[in-house]
DNA sequence: TAATAGAACGAACGATCGTGCTATTGTCTG
DNA sequence: CAGACAATAGCACGATCGTTCGTTCTATTA
């Protein structure tokens, strides 16, 4: 974890590779594409392993890379670990934030959820969801790392409660309905899927979720609902 | 991970410290203790660490004993994580299952999900819940440790699920409820409350679903509720 | 064509991993 | 008190961890 602690001279030159503006300002044709393979191949291992459980040499050998041209790339482990969160992110959004965001109101709400859930069904990531592996390996792991988790998720909620929000203007979820509740219950519900999908191996657990969701959502709208 | 497989003797003396029974039915005062010391501590540490991540080197530091000396008490470090396991599973039975099978049907549906809540929120493991982290670090791991918390977690399911069939025998529930999935419901946003509050430092996660769970049983008890 | 910058490599570092021996302690029994 | 035996410590092992260093290859530029 700590290893090698005394030298550590990568922080050094502090952006030697993050800041291209010097002379040209974008002209690094081979290192990117490299940077770009390394960084799938690793969502991929870091959802099955686990983020910490993602190893330099595991990677390198799984690349038929040496370690130190993959150790290049990035300046430390930490920096490793934070491009890959960066990297599932942006396929969590292309498969799963931006499609809905054509839509509005309830429209969107649904779109999200459902896409949440082929997203977590389908094999977008050989582990599961990255995020909820993630999330509970670093719940309790400060540092960059974890803080970027936090902001990730606490922005997909907000998303969540934004939807539902607009559908309470458009008149389309009932006003007493507690958008913030509601978003962290379809949150749940979907991370559940997940859990039960992984750990039982039974794909079926997504099918469940998905009648779970779509009867609270209708729940949510109208119709006729219990409220003591 | 499988460090130095090669020799591989640990497992050839299969139950030198398992079966007790050859000349004193039970007399080891001393390793006894100190096993369950190291249990104690090592369930703390794994569920804040996670169990991959509780290394017997920092586990004899912290205990302030000698690596080998530990390790003599497990024969492996896999050996060492389904103790853990089986520490944690007995912590959560004394907490959580024993004291709600004091009533019945729904009473017990009650208690079992309350107990659930309050062991979440107190520090019962340091890191929040233990099978909550354990099962989604080990469900891309097969082994022995999987597979005992495949078994755990389905069993604890299905004490929810029956104890919710028992309460549709009582007449307390509905009987078109679907004991399975509100079982699975329930056991999602109690996972998802212990997420919360876990990645967000905010233990009011707890309060706010203990009303979605309240919520969602006396949906399923009866009054109104809309099954359109 | 020569100079130069970036990308990748091989080897090695100190630390720590899980594991295996062997010796020493401590405790109970005869 | 001596011996037996369980519990623990000491030490070492091979492997792998993250990291650094100096070198080589490759491609663009002067």
């Amino acid at each position: 974890m700590k290893a090698n602690q005394p030298r550590a001279k990568a922080s050094d030159r502090p952006e030697s590779r993050t800041s291209p503006a010097l002379k040209t300002p974008l002209r690094r044709p081979r290192g990117l594409k490299t940077r770009q393979a390394i960084l799938r191949k690793a969502v991929n291992l870091a959802s099955v392993e686990g983020l910490e459980g993602l190893t330099i040499g595991k990677l390198a050998a799984a690349l038929r890379i040496s370690k130190s041209g993959l150790f290049a790339h990035f300046g430390s482990k930490e920096d490793l670990q934070c491009a890959v969160v960066e990297a599932a992110r942006e396929i969590f959004v292309e498969k799963v934030v931006r499609p809905a965001y054509e839509f509005r109101g309830l429209k969107r709400l649904q779109a999200l959820c459902e896409n949440w859930l082929s997203y977590g069904e389908g094999k977008v990531f050989p582990g599961g969801c990255f995020f909820s592996a993630a999330s509970l390996e670093f719940d309790d792991r400060p540092g960059r790392v974890r803080d970027r988790i936090v902001e990730l998720m606490k922005k997909w909620l907000g998303n969540l409660e934004q939807a539902i929000h607009d559908a309470q203007i458009a008149g389309e979820i009932k006003n007493e309905v507690d958008a913030r509740q509601l978003a962290f219950e379809i949150q749940a519900l979907a991370m559940g899927a997940n859990w039960s999908s992984r750990l039982f191996r039974d794909p079926s657990a997504f099918g469940l979720i998905r009648g779970a969701i779509l009867q609270r959502i209708e729940q949510a709208t109208g119709s006729v609902q219990s409220r003591e």
